[in-house]
RNA sequence: GGUGUCAUAGCUCAGUUGGUAGAGCAAAGGACUGAAAAUCCUUGUGUCCCUGGUUCGAUUCCCGGUGACACCA
């Protein structure tokens, strides 16, 4: 007697592809100068072609303000979401695409140095800083890119404190072994699914926020959540690797490895362009000499391959919160 | 042509002194409010190359195929 197990029993289901649905987005214009939205955002997994498709978007919106079915002058303003676009001089990595953009007004990339840490924090801070005067101009914010986290902080209304970091604090906690951390952080707040705790830097840092809170209660950013109305660019798993293979042979093409040799001549430390993660990482590694082309090339694509899908697991998530994001096919 | 070695998961390989099998990678699902392109968790994957023999029972031992590699001609 076989106990084989039974296809589709006890293994995880293959997700769903989302529905593809039309969207009427001059109504969305419309109910976002109305005040039935605060934001319009553009969402979708890496080589899903956010980018081309939200400038497009403006573009309609800027004919509508030329025949006059909007007030004359209003504009799209796309507001990115990238955490990895914020650095300068990391471009074809990132797939800055800046030419794209053409005349319409983008935000927050290129704000700091490559090389330095950029954190939640501040995004969330410098995007409460650009929404509010994009609206003060009239004109319609676009949110766009494919960081979740960074998507959520802006548009759910995450309270983050403003936490400096505490050297002698670090240092104190950095001769304590771990178990005891945890414990430490454990007596301090809730911790249940929470990356606090998946290396000693995440924990020591989750150490000093929560000492910081502790001794300063209000001084927290209040950001609200905003009305959002998401748009999904869809594509198909196949589709979407391919798209990510093509892509990276282009960017390959296009001086990636001259781009990640001038950072590292810049003085930037292999080590900080290895944790930027993916054509950083491994670009990185292949310009050191510890992998070889071909073996970089295959490993890269795989990873980015495992982005996409970690990128899609976030938005299901965001689905399950039960967060309205309509897919549309480009 | 001869001799030898090998043939096991999508890939690289372990293993079963004969009781139908695992690791890594890949893949799939998930978590995630301070470096998130990061970090982490979970889950399978099979005519064990094909005939025949020995055996209660063969992926495992034996005969013969087939294929790959090596050496000799």
């Amino acid at each position: 007697m076989k106990t084989k197990s039974v296809p589709g029993q006890g293994i995880p289901p293959m997700a769903r592809l989302p529905e593809a649905e039309i969207i009427d987005f001059p109504q969305t214009v419309r109910q976002y100068l109305d005040g039935t939205y605060d934001l319009i955002c553009i969402l979708g997994p890496t080589a899903s072609g956010k980018t081309g498709y939200a400038v497009r978007l403006a573009g309609e919106i800027s004919d509508m303000a030329g025949k006059g079915l909007i007030p004359e002058g209003t504009r799209a303003e796309i507001i990115s979401a990238d955490s990895r676009q914020v650095y300068r001089g990391m471009d074809i990595g990132t797939g800055k695409d800046l030419s794209e953009y053409g005349n319409v007004p983008y935000h927050l990339t290129d704000i700091v140095d490559a090389g330095t840490k950029y954190n939640i924090y501040e995004y969330q801070r410098d995007f409460e800083k650009v929404w509010n005067e994009i609206r003060e101009r009239g004109n319609v914010p676009i949110l766009c890119g494919g960081s979740g986290l960074y998507i959520e902080a802006a548009t759910m209304g995450y309270s983050l404190p403003d936490v400096p970091a505490n050297p002698e604090l670090r240092a104190r906690l950095e001769e304590i072994d771990t178990e005891s951390l945890v414990r430490m952080l454990a007596s301090m707040k809730k911790l249940h699914n929470s990356t606090d705790y998946d290396t000693r830097k995440r924990l020591i840092r989750a150490i000093e926020i929560a000492v910081y809170e502790a001794e300063h209660p209000v001084n927290r950013t209040a950001s609200l959540p905003k009305n959002t109305y998401f748009i999904g660019t869809l594509v198909s798993r196949e589709e979407r690797n391919e798209r990510i293979d093509k892509r990276l042979d282009a960017r390959l093409e296009e001086g990636m490895i001259d781009e990640v040799k001038r950072l590292l001549d810049k003085g930037i430390k292999a080590e900080d362009l290895i944790y930027y993660g993916l054509e950083y990482k491994f670009v990185t590694l292949y310009v050191t000499g510890v992998l070889g082309y071909g073996e970089m090339r295959h490993l890269l694509a795989t990873a980015i391959h495992q982005f996409a899908k970690r990128q899609m697991t976030w938005f299901r998530g965001m689905e399950r919160k039960g967060v309205k994001i309509h897919w549309v096919k480009i």
